[in-house]
DNA sequence: GGTTCGACCTAACGAACGTTCGACCGACCG
DNA sequence: CGGTCGGTCGAACGTTCGTTAGGTCGAACC
């Protein structure tokens, strides 16, 4: 693993943990062993590391999630993988994932043109599931109204999972994957 | 409106658009004409002020919902309303729960007794709709399988609204509301 | 009418902030 | 062997941070 790299792991553990604005330039330094002036080798500025971060882990969530679906033939079972491997990947990442759900208003304001990329990214992707939807819904697989609302209401709902789940808790991860999914085709979806 | 009330509403703005650490003390003060010294007169600290903001917010709102469901006979008609009252108190009070929701994990490492006694208050919250689930569930009206999980899927939902609702929308709040109610009782729990 | 007191002020504290600058040092290259 | 250069350093820049101390001023009270 490069020094870059470093400084982006430990940058998102702190991130993730407290905050953009909490943590220090030289605290991030500290994390890799080296001095706070040392960052400025390799990120400009301290926007432009959290904007590293932020596309790096949505451009990875990215291409894991949308080939990983493209095996099954139903739209039913194309959505229930999906969910599931949200649910997982935001576990298995749920650091990164923190630091792109809650600071990405710090670049919104701060930096609008790399705010814009990557809600572009993220906005493919709901865009995707909104359209297996549609899909699903003129092939019969599905019943619900408005799949616009249910492809945000699914992603509410995975998203939603980090908020609460703990390892130390009385669910698996995985189960909670299955549970949600079968939520969300079965419940929100109206699968049959 | 008291001073204090002043610098309450206006701290919350601040809080919620651009997050805790990112505002100071000055800021806050010369948006209700102050100097920043002053609001010391008010608060013991920083922190105190975020903890009046999370408590009184997350009080309100657990006092504006819980009575609202009373008048309703079954269960299902409760969450209902339950599901629709959270989402429009959600709209109408999007800062002080961006704030109750975003900046809560500050006060949970320098204040951990605060934070216990705001967290507590969700939980009864959550805890009251979980019973209504299995009230609902042994009362024939649902047919959910685990009522934790149902209700943590539930308030993610709701929770995710103010996520992506914009008033320039294509929706109506009301409309959002309704559907998620919807979605919620005929989706995840199942109702009949 | 003198006193008390709440509300607010100015000034300053030490610390931390993001960032810049110039120097150093070891590895590689010709 | 001399020179280049990526990587790191110490030191400092100006600014802002949360917070404190002490003073001022007008209204309320006895």
């Amino acid at each position: 693993m490069s020094r870059r790299e470093e400084v982006i792991v430990a940058a998102t553990e702190l991130f993730a943990r407290d905050g953009f604005h909490a943590v220090g330039m030289r605290a991030i330094a500290e994390a890799v062993g080296i001095r706070g002036s040392s960052l400025y080798h390799y990120f400009p500025s301290k926007l432009d590391l959290l904007h590293a971060i932020a596309l790096d882990s949505t451009r990875a969530f990215i291409e894991t999630q949308l080939p990983s679906v493209e095996a099954f033939p139903s739209y039913a079972d194309r959505i229930r993988q999906l969910i599931q491997a949200h649910v997982l990947y935001f576990h298995v990442h749920r650091q990164e994932e923190a630091v792109g759900l809650r600071e990405l208003q710090e670049l919104r304001e701060n930096a609008p043109a790399r705010y814009a990329e990557i809600q572009a990214i993220r906005r493919s992707y709901q865009d995707a599931l909104e359209r297996m939807i549609v899909a699903g819904m003129a092939a019969g697989e599905f019943e619900c109204e408005d799949a616009h609302l249910a492809a945000l209401a699914v992603l509410g709902l995975v998203n939603s999972v980090n908020d609460w789940f703990r390892v130390t808790g009385h669910y698996t991860i995985d189960h909670v994957a299955v549970s949600y999914a079968q939520i969300g085709v079965g419940g929100i979806l109206g699968g049959r």
